[in-house]
DNA sequence: CATCATGATTATCG
DNA sequence: CGATAATCATGATG
């Protein structure tokens, strides 16, 4: 054994020798003979190249003595130090200046962007009234074209988030176990070379970073995915697709029904979404164009607007039957029931005329409650059919727009009369009608 | 293929 | 922010 530490030394010695740091360290001579003659120095080496090529001839065991001797001296972390101190003073010069990383504007914009479309964050469960309403959409036999496109857009955004979920979670996995592993392999070669902590800390750093790359890129394709899902999905809503026969009863029925005052509120929208399974936003895309284009030709609406009035009329007849039945069912005299504001049209103010005198009365201008009044106008609509009158009579007939005023504009029914009354009130109509 | 119908988008306004 | 008006783009129709 002491002999195995004299070669020992006498190897430290020799790489010391080697690193030129003689200086700072001064490690006893191999041999206690100092000022001996040239002739035990020689002795010395010999026996060292001799130790070296001999070593080869060693066995395992042998070697990881020597090994275990090695690292057991107490000379042992002195040396690994000052190597540590050398590699760490020539190492850390060269890529000292691009250590700093700080965080990356891209990377946070990716993130702020995931977490926007709902990828990264939380899960957003707040797919049960869409679903819903798809699944009542389905039920009662509309095309719920939109709803479908919309489920499909966010069963595909979920499809790409659990991806990139799973995917993040591989790398973080990764990582850390590649980390853990190289973290065992030079705290495992630090007993063979000199690694310092610092060290290992740079190392796991730098694989950090990598792997942090590597996450970047699978935000930015996951980003990418999402855009073009967006645009795919407006491109396809882009694509219009016409809405159902039944949806479009639904929101005509409630257009000429309320035809003096076409504007839901936000309630009665989404009620009318509900019931057409599409969207709110799809409902109040409707009546603006609704309004527009009934207003810039009411003619062309003539029969449409006939037609539903009759329909509701038909409904609130049930409810409010007896009433107006007794006294209007037969005669013609369509009570004008007061137009809440007076209509200008743009090009057809003869509309209104014919109107007038179709109605075999002057157009005042009373007002009336508004839903009063749509009310009105639809049982005079019901009363014009039942009448006899029908579309002979040249396209300008019977349904005048009450509500538009004369700026061409619906006007709300400007101060609402004590009645304001929703529900129709059948005395009021009956009033109103028994002229 | 021309034309109209119609849902959606955009610009503008109050 | 919602309404309007104009416009776009596509679907339906003949």
């Amino acid at each position: 054994m002491d002999d195995q530490a004299r070669i020992m030394q006498s190897i430290g010695g020799v790489s010391l020798t080697g690193h030129s740091v003689q200086g700072s360290m001064t490690l006893p001579p191999p041999h206690g003979h100092d000022g001996t003659d040239g002739d035990g120095r020689k002795q010395d080496i010999g026996d060292i190249l001799h130790q070296i090529m001999t070593i080869t001839d060693q066995s395992l065991d042998e070697a990881q003595a020597k090994k275990h001797g090695l690292n057991c001296h107490r000379m042992k972390p002195a040396l690994f130090s000052v190597l540590c101190e050398i590699k760490e003073k020539t190492g850390l010069s060269i890529r000292g200046a691009q250590e700093e990383d700080p965080p990356d504007p891209q990377l946070m914009r990716l993130d702020n962007m995931l977490l926007a479309e709902g990828v990264a964050g939380p899960e957003k469960g707040g797919g049960s009234g869409g679903g819903a309403a798809a699944a009542a959409a389905a039920a009662s036999g509309g095309a719920a074209d939109n709803s479908i496109e919309h489920s499909d857009y966010r069963a595909k955004l979920t499809q790409i988030r659990q991806i990139y979920h799973t995917e993040l979670e591989k790398y973080e996995q990764a990582c850390n176990e590649f980390t853990t592993h190289v973290m065992n392999l030079l705290r495992e070669q630090s007993r063979t070379r000199p690694i310092s902590p610092k060290e290992i800390e740079r190392m796991v750093g730098i694989i950090h970073r990598k792997f942090s790359s590597i996450q970047m890129q699978l935000k930015q394709s996951t980003c990418e995915a999402v855009m073009i899902l967006r645009s795919r999905f407006l491109d396809a809503r882009r694509k219009r697709r016409n809405f159902s026969k039944q949806a479009t009863e639904i929101l005509n029925e409630y257009f000429y029904s309320h035809l003096s005052n076409p504007y839901p509120s936000e309630e009665a929208k989404e009620e009318l979404a509900k019931k057409c399974s599409i969207t709110v936003s799809q409902v109040s895309n409707w009546f603006g164009n609704k309004r527009i284009r009934y207003k810039k030709n009411i003619g062309k609406f003539q029969e449409e607007a006939n037609l539903y009035a009759a329909k509701t009329a038909v409904n609130a007849a049930h409810a409010a039957a007896a009433a107006v039945q007794n006294s209007q069912a037969n005669s013609p005299t369509t009570p004008n029931s007061g137009s809440s504001g007076s209509f200008n049209l743009p090009n057809s103010g003869d509309m209104f005329l014919s109107m007038q005198s179709l109605n075999g009365d002057s157009y005042q201008g009373a007002q009336v409650g508004a839903n009063v009044q749509s009310q009105v106008d639809t049982l005079r609509h019901v009363i014009s059919q039942t009448a006899g009158y029908n579309d002979a009579l040249g396209g300008n007939t019977m349904y005048s727009p009450h509500g538009l005023n004369a700026n061409g504009g619906w006007q709300d029914a400007t101060t609402p009369s004590s009645v304001i009354s929703p529900t129709e009130g059948p005395g009021s109509v009956h009033s109103d009608t028994s002229n």
